[in-house]
DNA sequence: GCTCTGTGATACCCGGCAGGTATCACCGGC
DNA sequence: GCCGGTGATACCTGCCGGGTATCACAGAGC
């Protein structure tokens, strides 16, 4: 036999990512013993040592890494099929309910962008519904392998488009979000580096997957807390030229003239094949 | 519960392949009713209907189609994830055998490059063993999904890099390989016009999938085949540039002023986190 | 009309295995 | 030394995956 049961896999997820057989069976709602037992099974089955048992907790081996790796790849597969067949739902071919799909945007980015791909979507005769879900930047991706999501506008260089199918819709320069009143607001170009190191006015920090970088400026949860924070004159923040669609009457942008430009994209799973996801793609290239 | 177990999805798969119960439980090696029973128990969990059975035969619903083509990808990841990490076999971390890399290459194409990336890499500090896998186009698409190779020399536009991350190596044109005594094969350049319609020389077929485009021409399944029947004057093909390097004195290459540039990359699963694979990619790069 | 054939579904039984409880073996610390 | 916490082992039980026998139904013949 050369495939595992995604049983097995969550129940070694659980343990690789605990290093810890209790607390992974605590979380998988089991007793520990008999995860102690699948995971040697799981062992045996595959004839390689995936963890090594040392008294103080547990480590795993190098054919438990790539096992993380590529189980998670698979769990988030399966359960991706589950919720894209689950979402086709009762639509037994034409003629059934309009068929669904979810994009995943990033919550005020390319807001023109996103209307006018709506609304021209809309018009196509037989368009499905479509969800929009907000999400973070590192959530798209997620979402779009785990199948919460059928297709996303990711922005790189912010987003990698590593594993999924892509087209490029858009191109713009980034501009730097400053409080009106500054000094810097004044001019009428800035460089990355004269915003990155203003004294008083440090970068604001975004998380990625939960983690903040290190620097002096504030920790940003979501975007209205950053708008006020710059018309309050706390911080600064670099942007995609379309963020001037939200800015407030405190803010001033300045575009910045050595900053990478950003790229949007409309971005799927490389095997897709629905109809619906097709005409969204191909009416989001012809806009 | 929102995942499937990966004998569900065999399962289902059978069934929708083959449309068919009886035949289907024979391809898994059981019998009918318990497949039967299976199929009926997904559909209550997944709460969609699957199958339209019919007096004659099954079809597959609309979320039926959608799980055939999530499942198989996510199956072929559940085979990847175990191929991998019997691969990554005893090596537990640094200080064990040294890893093994499977590289899937187009058989005869770009010979040279390979040659070149091989001898690189072997020089290389703490080099991991690589094993190469030769494989036609189609094939090499499917090894990297479903784990049998971790990286592969993708000729675009023939390949398809859906899905995988890539870097480009090497572009080159395209030539027409033809008998040497023809009367074209004195020409200095040629369209594809020239190649595509010569009276008593049709251009060669290769398979895809394993079925061949509809046309005069003869059906090719190796290179060697192919050689011969050029060199016999009986058909005409259409190459990168590389494939000069084994051609037969009976046979003359004529540039190709029209065709599509041919891009060799090297692909890998965007999943891959492998230090061996990295430093593959590294030194491919930096040819 | 009948039967015959081939379809998938149902009824029922059995064995294996997933999961639970109780306990062990081991080691590090105070 | 004992104690707390680790993962492994022993043993039991009930569920469920799988098998066999059979049914229900629809078409194709005659």
């Amino acid at each position: 036999m050369d495939t595992v049961e995604t049983r097995e896999l969550r129940y070694f997820l659980a343990v690789a990512e605990e290093l810890h057989f209790g607390r992974a069976a605590e979380r998988l709602g089991m007793a520990q013993p008999p995860l102690s037992r699948a995971i040697q099974q799981l062992e045996r089955r595959l004839g390689v040592s995936l963890l090594k048992r040392n008294r103080r907790g547990v480590t795993l081996t190098g054919a438990g890494e790539v096992l993380l790796h590529e189980g998670r790849a698979a769990l988030d597969a399966a359960t991706a099929a589950v919720r894209r067949t689950r979402r086709a739902g009762g639509a037994d071919g034409p003629g059934g309910p309009r068929s669904r799909l979810v994009l995943a945007v990033k919550a005020g980015a390319s807001h023109e962008l996103l209307h006018k791909l709506l609304d021209a979507y809309a018009a196509e005769p037989d368009a499905a519904e479509i969800e929009v879900l907000p999400s973070s930047t590192c959530e798209q991706e997620e979402m779009l392998r785990d199948g919460r999501a059928d297709v996303a506008l990711m922005h790189k260089p912010f987003n990698s488009l590593a594993g999924f199918d892509s087209e490029e819709l858009m191109t713009e320069g980034q501009i730097a979000v400053l409080p009106a009143g500054h000094p810097l607001a004044a001019r009428k170009a800035l460089s990355l580096a004269d915003v990155s190191d203003v004294p008083g006015l440090p970068l604001a920090r975004w998380s990625r997957h939960g983690v903040y970088p290190p620097g002096p400026g504030p920790e940003i949860r979501d975007q209205t807390q950053l708008a006020q924070l710059i018309a309050l004159g706390r911080t600064v923040a670099v942007f995609p030229d379309s963020a001037r669609a939200w800015l407030w009457a405190e803010h001033t942008a300045v575009p910045l003239t050595d900053a990478p430009p950003v790229v949007t994209h409309i971005a799927w799973p490389a095997h897709s094949r629905s109809l619906a996801l097709a005409g969204l793609i191909r009416t989001a290239t012809r806009l």
